[in-house]
DNA sequence: TATGAATGAGATTTCATTCAT
DNA sequence: AATGAATGAAATCTCATTCAT
């Protein structure tokens, strides 16, 4: 990489970070594209190089964001010693993924403010940055683990994320309606209890 | 009511309505205090005699809206000749609710971006408007028609509400994951499992 | 008029007045919106008020001076004891106009530069300033006051104009080909044979 | 001319032409030296190496344009196997540039907008491409081939190019006051008579 | 010659809010 | 209570030009 490739990266992360502490700090409709230029240190045109408006950065640091979360909860399911089982996995994601948010809540209120469905399995999915993680290649190694088969693995994660991302929104920044640790058994529960009642019961998978 | 009063309604009433109409059809951030009054038929200055900014009318107007819908939803949950027990009534009301948000998709988005279960809280607990529901009194009245006792019945509640709100938005607009009369059952199931592990199983309530 | 309205129709005015100077001063592409609402003394949202943009503002403005001029010419016209002939009177229409246009060369420079026929026809037919002459009865008044008849009397009047405005700009702006009052023999020539040559000469008109 | 050569020349070609093309079809103001270089494929430092600005390129291609129609008409003239007298030559020619400007009417609407007769007599008296016509030559030509003497050539030119050219770009846009079939005869009838009156009428011209 | 990332002044435009009427 | 002209800060976005490579 040449020299002003090298250059060209380092404007592009400098707005990319700034931007993304200013939408944390400030929000979204107080941070105007006039303040990010002005704390990245470059120039306002350079903005229009890189992004088509703020949506447009919004959109790619909500992907980029959600996807470093799970990275990290990812890599460290990865380092345990002991072989947990699937729900066991699930849990053990969702509590570091909770953990993360609880210890980030500006990051918390960044990413569910504007976090969708639809941008979330983009992100996963497709990951536009490289080194940004392919969470479908994790879920589906987590499904293979076990022997049970589950009636739709999408919806069922469909559910488990809503429900977790949903409720942690409120618990972790206003600790409503319990705070966070009272809250966790009952969470943890009902993420058991879906996928409980999503295994397929009569037939194991074959193995 | 004098005709002043009654004046003085109307325009408050017509601010209240074009809002609506607008912020479900153009979005909150692309409609401008501007675009409300000129379409109500009322002088700028007039819409700061009665709200305080753009968040102001949008916070009642969610608060309204949701009161409506639960009023609807808790209507027809009377007029229900067989008594339905517990779980049944939940299931009922979230069923009612989900059928109307599907037959009203701008209301669904404009409910699903701006509600925060402080404001819905907020709405059902304390109505603004003089006939908005007061939901609370209902919840009560249902956890007192069953023998069973919960743990936590305003968690129980909170984590039914969330779910079935977020993962809803998903299913009505985008049919993704799937689509609402497929994901109905994977719901209902969910939910009736969160009620059934929420029951304090040892003892039924003394009456 | 009450004492608001008379205040709307300075600021108007103002930057109608305003416009018009920077326009023929600095140039239309270099006067921007900033300059005129400054100079003006008025806020920037003021201008937008009164005008789409700097090509609204424009249009008018030449419309406006057209009609100006030629006013200032047809009156002097009226004012004269003798009474010319049809000619003589499309002459001195020419030279007044032109005498104005040598004298006030900026002005020149703006209605040469933005004036299509298009324009002025809806200037002189449809005035937007209530006051704006409407040239076209002056026109047919003078058609009236002779006894010829003209073969197509808007095709003749269109390439005198064209003739004149189209010359003048070089002769006025640049001495080019020639000066003004080497030239002036030259151009009321040329009038005089296209007036002469659009005569139908067989009959005279009756009356 | 080696590869090199034909390669710089290729990339001002280039700019060239899509200049030409853009001011054409999107007009002068909203083209950018942007837009011009990347439809070109060239860089954009690479447009400052060949051309001062957008008025310089601009300015180039009204001569290059111009000369190239007067040339065509020039070529054809020569052709004729008949001997035309000057009225005759200069009619011809202006007829023959009508019908180019009539089925190239966005070529009509770029010279006309841009033309001026400094701009026109630079351009066909030092051309500044090499083979573009030398405009001035022909009308010498022409001039030596008749036995009439004229009061001033130049003025006589003059106006002819104005009242042809000022006329014919609202007849042939707009069909305005006329469609062009129809104007002709009132425009040719013009140029004659603007002749006929420029001749010196008492000598002919020694010879 | 050629490139094109970067610049940053400045253009246009929006809009919440005020206040004299 | 109601008006709506006026404000002017601030937002978005453009683009001619430069300059290091």
């Amino acid at each position: 990489m040449g020299k002003l490739d090298s250059n060209k990266k380092q404007k592009r992360e400098s707005l990319f970070n700034t931007a993304f502490r200013l939408f944390t700090t400030k929000g979204l409709s107080k941070t105007s594209i006039s303040d990010i230029v002005s704390e990245a240190g470059v120039a306002k045109g350079t903005f229009y190089l890189y992004f088509k408006d703020k949506y447009d950065i919004r959109n790619k640091l909500v992907s980029h964001k959600s996807s470093e979360i799970f990275l990290k909860a990812a890599e460290d399911l990865d380092k345990l010693d002991h072989e947990p089982n699937f729900e066991e996995q699930i849990i053990f994601l969702i509590d570091h993924i909770i953990n993360q948010l609880n210890s980030n809540k500006s990051l918390l209120t960044f990413i569910a403010k504007n976090l969708s469905w639809g941008i979330f399995k983009n992100a996963l999915t497709s990951p536009s940055i490289s080194g940004d993680l392919n969470f479908k290649e994790v879920y589906i190694k987590m499904l293979n683990s076990t022997d049970y088969k589950f009636k739709d693995p999408e919806i069922m994660l469909f559910m488990i994320v809503e429900l977790v991302s949903s409720t942690c929104y409120s618990v972790i920044l206003y600790n409503e309606p319990a705070d966070l640790e009272e809250y966790k058994p009952y969470l943890y529960d009902a993420v058991y209890n879906i996928i409980e009642s999503n295994k397929i019961k009569t037939e194991l998978k074959e193995g």
